[in-house]
RNA sequence: GCGCCCGUAGCUCAGUAGGAUAGAGCACCAGAUUCCUAAUCUGGGGGUCGCAGGUUCGAAUCCUGCCGGGCGCGCCA
């Protein structure tokens, strides 16, 4: 049930007849021929731009074109007036039969209502969150974590076939400082005064306290005066295994969970990284260079050229080939990226999704390159950039500084609000754009708050079908609402709710054919504005109210249209997880 | 210096695979409640879509150049 599409090939079917009747050429290209709501709804129901764009493949005037289309159309059922105007635009008028009939097949969809096959069961992989096991997540984390998990559920919905995955940087250099950290922290588990630089460039939060003292009963004094060569492996594995089991923790509070979590350790030890660098060797994808300095601006303090093993990313877009090794052998963060990214490509995806921080920008470029290279240009990956996220309370910031260890964890926020405001509010803004979170404003019962906004018309909307079944016991039994007449729906606002729910498929396709799942907040809270405006009809006009208590016919045909708005509302706040609720009081 | 992102109403932001007179919320002003939740709604004022060119039937949207802000720029991830 998409009323676009359905509008599109009426339109294409009379493009067709017309051609056949000689008055256009045969086979004409319809590309960017579009049927859409025009801007402004003075100008009717839907518009199409199908003169304009055929006039040159035609060769002749829009104008006529379109006078040629909207007579033909005039005679379609459901179309109630048409008027060609502006450059050739053809603007339909649908009539009320139209919308009836649309609630009708809306109602019948039922919960797959806006979902199609577009994936048609393709693979797709999704990597969010990623975050180092150094820490628990804090709230900037929060971000790309909603973000990536509802385009996930999004794409699922719609036909592909969706590997949630995390990766772990267990192999650089900052899980070695979380392993000395934690030793520290074992020393104090055991009574030994701490130095006051034992967390210098180190990890000094409380939360490592905990580990220090595991192992602090598992081991006793074994390690407390060891040479770190002794303890080091041990420590390291314990901290990233007590790191990661602490993230779970926090992803599940937020009602996320991974299918997959993929070890860069694993994949070194696995000669993946290895392999894939043979891989680019043999394809001569790699030679020995000496890399210039960035410009503009003074070179780091160590620099000296340094011939090295270069990874020709120029071949793929990048704009300078990157090092994969280190200067102490070891491999770059980038060179087990690729690693990772061609294993993806290895396990059958050829559709990745990535989701990083804005601050990793500047890798994008890199990461494609390689993944055109891995795959030999098989696979595609689309890089999704979040924003930071301003956390604040009543308009003023709330601090956060991790250096000192003292962060707003993700978890005191879930806490605090709940995991399905934090859901909702980090889908209020485009990706790219900054965020901010209020902590006392997300929870307001107001029209500021927009996870309240769509709540309480679902609320409401519960609460009258509750009330229709306490005061018209047996009306909403049976068939209902198959078996309405919805032909007494003719209210202007009633067909405008219609209309609303009408744009659904159209909301679900563009969120997730642009990978932008915001856009489904935006429709919701459209959605309920439009109910919200009917409903404060029936304050002013009581023949408009929902219930109407001597008319079992009007008001069956009522119910069904809210009892509509309320299953897109909660199919649009099922796929970002968020609880529709029953009541608000 | 180079690359990426951003610049839309007083504020916060949608809208950018080109569509007609550019939208919403907040704030401001004026209204609506014997009645399904006024936690809501209605109306009003408010704009050189950063600037300047270009592409065409048509540009906030695409291209070029500037201006302004953010992020990034071997051996962190």
């Amino acid at each position: 049930m998409n009323i676009f599409k359905d509008l599109f090939n009426i339109v294409k079917e009379e493009i067709e007849h017309l051609s056949g009747a000689g008055e256009l050429p045969g086979g004409l290209d319809l590309a960017g021929v579009l049927v859409e709501p025009p801007r402004d709804p003075s100008h009717g129901d839907m518009a199409t731009n199908a003169a304009m764009v055929l006039a040159k493949r035609a060769g002749k005037a829009p104008r006529d074109i379109a006078t040629l289309l909207a007579g033909r159309l005039g005679a379609r059922d459901g179309i109630a007036a048409v008027d060609v105007a502006g450059p050739g635009f053809i603007n339909l008028r649908l009539s009320p039969a139209y919308w009836q009939t649309a609630l009708a097949r809306i109602i019948a969809s039922g919960e797959r209502y806006g979902a199609f096959d577009l994936g048609k069961g393709q693979k797709v992989n999704v990597e969010y969150v990623s975050a180092n096991p150094t820490g628990p997540l804090h709230v900037g984390h929060a971000r790309g974590t909603v973000f990536g998990d509802v385009l996930a559920a999004l794409l699922e919905r719609m036909g592909y076939v969706v590997t949630r995955e995390y990766y772990v940087n267990d192999a650089g250099a900052q899980v070695d400082t979380l392993a000395r950290s934690v030793y520290q922290r074992y020393l104090e588990a055991l009574g030994r005064e701490l130095g006051p630089d034992a967390f210098d460039e180190g990890y000094p939060g409380d939360y490592l306290v905990p580990v220090g003292q595991a192992l602090a009963r598992e081991h006793g004094e074994k390690f407390a005066d060891a040479p770190e060569s002794e303890w080091f492996e041990t420590f390291r594995a314990f901290a990233v295994e007590s790191m990661l089991s602490l993230i779970r923790d926090d992803l599940d509070a937020l009602g996320v969970h991974h299918d997959l979590f993929s070890s860069e350790k694993k994949l070194v030890e696995d000669g993946q990284v290895q392999n894939t660098f043979i891989d680019f060797q043999s394809r001569d994808l790699i030679y020995e260079g000496v890399l210039e300095p960035p410009k503009g601006k003074p070179p780091p303090d160590d620099w000296e050229p340094r011939p090295q093993n270069l990874f020709r990313a120029t071949s793929f877009g990048d704009e300078v080939d990157r090092p994969l090794k280190k200067s102490d052998g070891s491999w770059t963060y980038f060179a087990t990226d690729i690693a990772y990214h061609r294993d993806k490509f290895e396990r059958g995806f050829h559709d990745m999704i990535d989701v990083w921080g804005a601050d990793h920008g500047g890798y994008v470029k890199r990461m494609k390159a390689a993944v055109s290279a891995v795959s030999s240009d098989k696979a595609k990956l689309d890089v999704k950039l979040c924003n930071m996220v301003k956390l604040t309370q009543g308009g003023k910031p709330v601090a956060m500084s991790k250096r000192s260890g003292q962060f707003v964890t993700l978890r005191d926020v879930v806490d605090e609000v709940g995991k399905d405001v934090v859901r909702f509010i980090m889908l209020t803004r485009k990706n790219d754009a900054p965020l901010e979170f209020d902590l006392a404003r997300v929870v307001e019962q107001s029209k500021d708050n927009p996870v309240f906004y769509v709540q309480y018309a679902h609320a409401r909307i519960r609460s009258v079908l509750r009330r229709a079944e306490a005061e018209m016991p047996g009306l909403v039994a049976g068939d209902f609402p198959a078996n309405v007449n919805l032909s007494v729906l003719t209210d202007a606002a009633e067909l405008d709710l219609i209309k609303s729910m009408c744009g659904w498929p159209r909301a679900i396709d563009s969120a997730v054919s642009s990978h932008e799942p915001h856009r489904l907040a935006f429709y919701l809270q459209e959605l309920a504005a439009a109910f919200h405006l009917l409903w404060n009809k029936g304050n002013e006009d009581h023949a408009l109210r929902f219930i109407i208590a001597e008319n079992d016919q009007v008001t069956a045909a009522r119910l069904a249209l809210i009892g509509a708005v309320a299953q897109v509302i909660s199919l649009g706040l099922g796929i970002f997880a968020v609880q529709p609720v029953e009541e608000m009081r």
